[in-house]
DNA sequence: AAGGGACAAAAACGGCGGTTTTTGTCCCTT
DNA sequence: AAGGGACAAAAACCGCCGTTTTTGTCCCTT
């Protein structure tokens, strides 16, 4: 039981997971200990850990283990620079929704797709385009089309 | 043609919407316009623009009408302060879940449940853990009992 | 204890068809 | 123009069911 290195009970009683849970997600790449021991018995370092937490907190949230799988996979994909997402990134849950904070943006995990919008930003918009009554196409060029379309 | 209040057409062509759209959306009471001219016709104030936006972007992010409905139901049920949350409040969407932005904290719009935790947190947990080594229940207290258990 | 295998229950997924909601279009009235 | 009605196409939903994934449990080996 040294300071950075975590048998399995050890690792399954802090995080709140199943030895077996360990044990299969080992089995299938989700969580892989970092460290065996000369016998070949698996270690859980304190990173390890600390992915096994935002793993087991999404499980907590609903997401099942495909979804967090389909989402590790695509942000490896379009988040290259973060090899261990679960130990790096900010995350958001929502329902079936994984979201990443990544700087000041957000994304989905799973697509990558970035939905941002503060509703102050709409009131910038129209209140610009109500400055300018005459020509007010110029906000929403795909609007003005519409206006005389219906005209 | 006043400074607050629009046509139907003008607000069509504002928002990107079709005045069918606008026409339905009103019958069905998702975005009913404040004001009525003395003929009984409608006029779209500023606020009522900015919450067609913003049920324009949730459309164009792929939230379908039924969602954005029992998104709003719910979220004067949980948040009674914003009545209109549509002119209001902070959406962020992801995939088919719509979350709300309330001071420093996100809630799915559906559900009103909170889900944010930055790693960071998780972090600390964790390295608390690690400094209290022999007595490392008390983190995790439902994790102490999996640890006599499995022990 | 840890690892691994085997078996079964539970959970999650994906596709399909029927139903409801939303939108487009046309027409009529004011 | 705006409102309203009617009809049809498109989109979205819901429930069902067979398949796959995940987990629990038991047993055996090191």
């Amino acid at each position: 039981m040294t300071r950075d290195s975590f048998s399995r009970q050890q690792a399954a009683a802090i995080t709140g997971l199943t030895p077996r849970q360990l044990a299969y997600w080992r089995k299938t790449g989700l969580v892989v200990p970092a460290i065996h021991t000369d016998g070949g018995h698996a270690r859980y370092t304190f990173t390890d850990l600390i992915a096994l937490r935002a793993a087991k907190r999404l499980r907590d949230a609903g997401i099942s283990l495909q979804r967090i799988r389909k989402c590790l996979r695509s942000l490896t994909h379009f988040l290259p620079t973060a090899d261990r997402p679960l130990a790096e990134l900010s995350l958001v849950v929502t329902g079936d929704v994984v979201l990443v904070f990544h700087g000041e943006r957000a994304f989905d995990a799973l697509t990558g797709q970035e939905w941002v919008f503060p509703i102050a930003e709409l009131a910038r918009e129209v209140e610009k385009l109500q400055r300018k009554q005459p020509r007010q196409g110029e906000l929403f060029p795909a609007a003005e089309e519409k206006l005389e379309e219906y005209a």
